[in-house]
RNA sequence: GGGGGGUUUCCCGAGCGGUCAAAGGGGUCAGACUGUAAAUCUGAUGGCAAUGCCUUCGCAGGUUCGAAUCCUGCACCCCCCA
């Protein structure tokens, strides 16, 4: 319900119970591919700290925690002093106690399942070792923590999370083919990191194929090590299949010569829609509006700029003239268009 | 409670009565180059039935031929004093 300030350069959205309990609903699907909830007495675990602070009154939090964390020292924490710093965004009470929730939960989780070791990202720094503080003070235990640099591109950017190029766990927001291209489009600069970062492969493993990417960068090697181990880890073996396999028919073989099998086996995986076959009557569906219902372009005014810069492919065949209109002879594969905008975005349409 | 500053198009940030769909930068999209890379360069970047129409400058009113720009009220944010 409270956010954490580490970081943030604004004050987060208070959430409610019930948004609360959504996400944690979400989240635990995803965990469990990463993650085993039942493997007997080491299983994971998940739980909700506001079954501990949900009842903690007010004056009892000041008096068994609050008391125990010296202003002074809070002051000194990065996260405070940097949100202290900036002069257009201030620093709310509740946000400054965010660390004392964290610290208090830390405690928690050693009373009720022995947890010794916080992990985390390093911007959590703070948050962890005032946890240890506290559980020093009230329990007089040693307990650890352990964080890790936050991931960034070669260029300072916080990876997968932009606007645009958000990169999702789920497959309902992100399909295994998009994921898959996600990885395989990453920077030369990157590679290495994600390989030691994200998969397991064995050290011997990972120079090799980087060595192996270096004698000829353009086959991408590591990239395509990379996007299949993380492809298969995400979203198993079949996820890995389609999203393999729509790739091959997107960027190798000719559009032409699809089956309709094939698109159907990559037609949810793709962004695609269905569309009734009335569309095509009357001269055809102008290019201009198939790229919209595809999903290629956000409105009509910037699908026409796709198409007039010269962006817009149907089957892989660029499609420069506005007057350009869909029709069944245009068909692939039974009854539906391949539609690219760029060098990479496909999309693809299936009139019924 | 008092005083000051602020809220602009996706973001940052100019604009301070007409020439404003609104400078500039970022982002994004497209083109060239290439390797479905990076860097670089170019163009585009509110919507639409498009030489025009509609919507947008915190919200609601008002002044005016005309408002993002002036006035009033409200909301929210920041700073300082108490």
């Amino acid at each position: 319900m409270i956010g954490d300030p580490s970081g943030k350069s604004e004050e987060r959205n208070l959430l409610s119970v019930e948004q609360l309990r959504a996400n944690i609903a979400g989240i635990e699907p995803q965990l469990r591919r990463f993650l085993q909830f039942d493997a007997g007495p080491n299983s994971a675990v998940l739980v909700n700290n506001y079954d501990w602070m949900g009842r903690f009154g007010y004056l009892e939090f000041l008096r068994d925690v609050g008391k125990h964390f010296p202003v002074n020292v809070m002051l000194t924490k990065d996260s405070v002093r940097s949100r202290l710093e900036r002069t257009d965004a201030g620093l709310s009470y509740t946000e400054f106690s965010y660390m004392l929730l964290q610290a208090y939960d830390f405690v928690q989780l050693f009373d009720q399942h022995g947890c010794e070791v916080q992990v985390g990202g390093s911007d959590q720094w703070g948050n962890i070792t005032a946890g240890i503080d506290l559980a020093r003070r009230l329990r007089g235990v040693q307990l650890y923590g352990m964080t890790c640099p936050l991931l960034t591109k070669s260029d300072g950017q916080k990876m997968g999370k932009s606007e645009a190029g958000a990169l999702w766990l789920d497959p309902a927001k992100t399909s295994p083919y998009q994921f898959y291209q996600y990885w395989i489009n990453l920077d030369d600069a990157d590679v290495d990191t994600c390989l030691r970062f994200f998969t397991d492969l064995a050290e011997d493993e990972i120079r090799r194929v980087l060595a192996e990417h270096e004698t000829d960068r353009g086959r991408r090697t590591a990239q395509r090590r990379l996007a299949a181990e993380l492809t298969r880890l995400v979203h198993g073996g079949e996820g890995l299949a389609i999203a393999e396999r729509a790739t091959e028919i997107f960027f190798g073989a000719e559009i032409g010569e699809l089956t309709d099998a094939q698109l159907r086996g990559i037609f949810a995986d793709v962004p695609s829609r269905e569309l009734p076959r009335e569309n095509l009557q009357g001269g055809g569906l102008p290019v201009v509006e198939a790229l919209v219902a595809a999903g290629l372009a956000k409105s009509k005014g910037e699908a026409r700029r796709t198409v007039t810069q010269g962006g817009a492919y149907v089957n892989n065949r660029r499609a420069a003239d506005l007057d350009r209109r869909l029709t069944p002879g245009d068909f692939v594969g039974g009854a539906a268009i391949v539609l690219r905008s760029g060098k990479k975005k496909y999309g693809l349409l299936r009139f019924v």
